[in-house]
DNA sequence: TCTAATCGTAACTACATAAGTTACATGAAA
DNA sequence: TTTCATGTAACTTATGTAGTTACGATTAGA
């Protein structure tokens, strides 16, 4: 399958929101990400759905942030994309009658859960205002760098 | 997308095949694995690369394992595999000139490439014989319970 | 040598899901 | 009323495993 790229969309379209003075337009955001405006809609309005966005229609209208960029974690917006799977990889039968079977999945499943453990513990502590301030140390090396 | 059931799959296949007495033919794996004869020529194809298994044609033909179950890894079944990608979630654009993306992938990056870390790891531990021996527990545990 | 069993492989379909696109309705501002 | 912008349905594209059909190649054994 196709990797899901929904979360590093999010991600890019909120930073540049927050740096941005007003409300961004899907047509900008979309410019901005190399997609169509459509796909940012849709992908966007899963935050609006909890809130962590707010978006207005007409002239003037556009996308703006709804919640402190300290209180959102990457946990809090990969669920609510809608919680997608983090692994490509998975057992062929989940409830398996056979042994052999069952000591397989249990090899895997042991490996796997630890695994999105992990993920999601990253994922708590990492805020979008960490991001923020990721971008801004970038920003001034590159300042500082590129004369 | 469908998840990629490929390593479950060979790990249930060269178990039955540990257990079994003589080759076990493409058609048998099949009915074990609830399958198709040719998707299991086609998987178990790739470790007879690597020479994890071997095949004979003919009558009395079929796949045998080639190798000490003690050396065998679940990491290098995972290579021999191809090495699929163990996750459904990715960066938008890898190579990005915005810095705005340059965070976010930095952030994502560096949390999937140590979730990656320990599944290699944990893949590097576990050998085709601690599996074998964790199926000998469940049937033990079986008959001591199943009268 | 003939037959049947098996693998090897090509080619095609099925499936799942994000992404991309087109089209149009809805709503708000000036 | 016009224009800008979102909301959303519907359809297409892309990607890769899984499933299926078909047939060729090889080998054991009668
Ligand atoms: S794309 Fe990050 S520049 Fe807007
Ligand atoms: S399927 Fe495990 S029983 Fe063969």
């Amino acid at each position: 399958m196709k990797r899901d790229s929904r979360l590093s969309s999010v991600l890019h379209a909120l930073l540049h929101m927050h740096e941005a003075d007003g409300p961004m337009t899907s047509e900008t955001l979309a410019k901005c990400l190399g997609t169509n405006p459509v796909v940012v809609r849709r992908t966007m309005g899963l935050l609006r759905k909890t809130g962590i966005v707010t978006s207005d229609r007409g002239p003037a209208g556009g996308w703006r942030i709804a919640a402190d960029l300290r209180t959102v974690t990457l946990r809090q917006l990969h669920a609510a994309l809608g919680e997608p799977a983090f692994f490509a990889i998975g057992n062929r039968n989940e409830t398996p009658e056979c042994l052999v079977e069952q000591a397989v999945n249990a090899a895997l499943d042991d490996t796997f859960i630890k695994a999105e453990a992990l993920l999601l513990e990253r994922f708590s502590q990492i805020t979008l205002a960490d991001l923020a301030a990721d971008f801004s140390r970038r920003y001034a090396e590159r300042r500082r760098q590129g004369a």
